[in-house]
DNA sequence: CGGCGGCTTGATTCGAGTCAAGAACCGTGG
DNA sequence: CCACGGTTCTTGACTCGAATCAAGCCGCCG
């Protein structure tokens, strides 16, 4: 039941770590997840990490990398459901939902790397330790938190807003990890997947962030440079990601002088 | 940790029998699952079934009726993420992540009856009979798998076959827990809310499906007559609600000749 | 009978999609 | 080192679906 086959850096694991924290798991229970998890690789940016389908015999961690959750449709398209950080498992729905036939799949949007826990060793883990099961519990509560408030952000809200809200929870999860570079590191196009806006209009959004000084001007990269203002455009409340670490900072809407 | 205070008729729990049995469970289990439910009383359309806010005792079932999850938003509009039919736990959310400060609440659209499970008595069923969590964590996965389906919808699909597509799971959940009336108890304001459409923008396609022959013409009322041309135009495939028993009517697209 | 919530209709506006073409950047191989 | 092809990004012109505004209607309930 325990990783040592291919041990894993603990650095690696800070993220994983810090994420079941606050899901309520103490030192001993952190230390029993850490032990599950073994090395599994790395997945070049652009390839599938999970492909749609149903069989597994194990669970995949994000250990490094950008990746996102999404669908292909029927003209091509590809609508993604949520992005994924280190410390994040991509395929929960499979161990949960075994039987179904999912046409969800995972991809890797940066250069991944990824690790796996064996369904074998999780069953054992979680029959010895129930409270490891209310933690992956939250955990996929948590993804379907997200998948809600993406929800909203497509209803609804201009596309100033809906970007801007965006941006503001990829901010808060990278640093909720450790991740505190300005910079995130998607193309127009996955940001467009994501918002559900056309790659063009998408385009025009970002110009219109960046003439109001809240993004960088430098092309081809997205870098926030004004937060305060881009926390006040998208009215951006996170408490629905449970970081109780970060609250302070995203939780409490700017007064609306700003803008 | 048994409900004979408030005993329940058995017709009343069939729904959540047949979804729990759906979910894996086996019949002792199931009669655990029903000796925990304690009959709460009646809440009338309109009202909050569960408010937003996060303090509680007792998960909250639904036994009759229709509710919605929903948001306030902003301009006092309001987003409704799903709909919960008989046999759905209307705040999972809340017993899983409790210490979060949760803007969903959940109404009812007609006159419901619920029930609760007292969470004392969930976690003594919960350490006893360790199946029971899977299976309860599945039921908050197909919310889950519900929610991104929601989000692919609200996306990138015109309003009529959003508005197909909504329906046609209303009908497959409606049928899925024995109700199998063409008619959809709804006002085309909820419809709305949940499509994301102006309830203007609404009712004009909710006039294109009558005119197309797959709605009934009397108005003040949602009446499916031609399910299989409804199914074709919201290219509708209900594997994501996992209902095994209904799939071979709901799973295959019917071939594109009809429309 | 009056009022109110839900439904219907028309006119108008506007945000975002689409099409099309060009520019900047990146990795690769000669 | 540079030429190349393929992404990604940018810009402009045009279209169209859906929101909004406004008003009237219908049916129900007190």
């Amino acid at each position: 039941m325990v990783g040592l086959p291919n041990p894993i850096g603990r650095n690696s694991l800070v993220p994983l770590v810090l994420k079941f924290r606050t899901l309520g798991l103490e030192n001993e229970e952190l230390e029993i997840v850490a032990s599950l998890v073994k090395d599994k690789g790395r997945v070049r940016a652009g390839l599938d990490i999970i492909g749609a389908g149903n069989s597994a015999k194990h669970l995949t961690l994000l250990l490094m990398g950008v990746a996102c959750w999404y669908k292909r449709l029927e003209d091509g398209g590809r609508q993604i459901y949520t992005f994924q950080y280190a410390g994040d498992f991509c395929d929960f729905y499979r161990y949960v939902l075994p039987e179904r036939d999912h046409s969800v799949a995972v991809q890797a949007l940066t250069d991944c790397s990824i690790a796996i826990i064996d369904y074998r060793d999780l069953e054992q883990a979680l029959t010895r330790f129930p409270k490891l099961g209310l933690a992956f519990w939250r955990a996929s509560m948590l993804d379907a938190s997200i998948f809600r408030e993406r929800l909203l952000n497509g209803s609804h809200r201009p596309a100033l807003q809906r970007l801007a809200n965006l941006l503001c929870e990829q901010l808060a999860r990278r640093e909720a990890i450790g991740i505190n570079s300005a910079v995130i590191p998607l193309t127009q196009i996955d940001l467009a997947d994501a918002a559900g806006l056309s790659v063009v209009h998408l385009n025009r959004t970002i110009q219109a962030l960046r003439s109001l000084g809240v993004l960088a001007k430098n092309g081809h990269t997205i870098e926030v440079i004004d937060r305060k203002h881009l926390v006040n455009i998208a009215k951006f409340d996170g408490r629905y990601l449970n970081m109780p670490q970060l609250l302070s900072k995203w939780e409490i809407r700017i007064d609306s002088s700003i803008m």
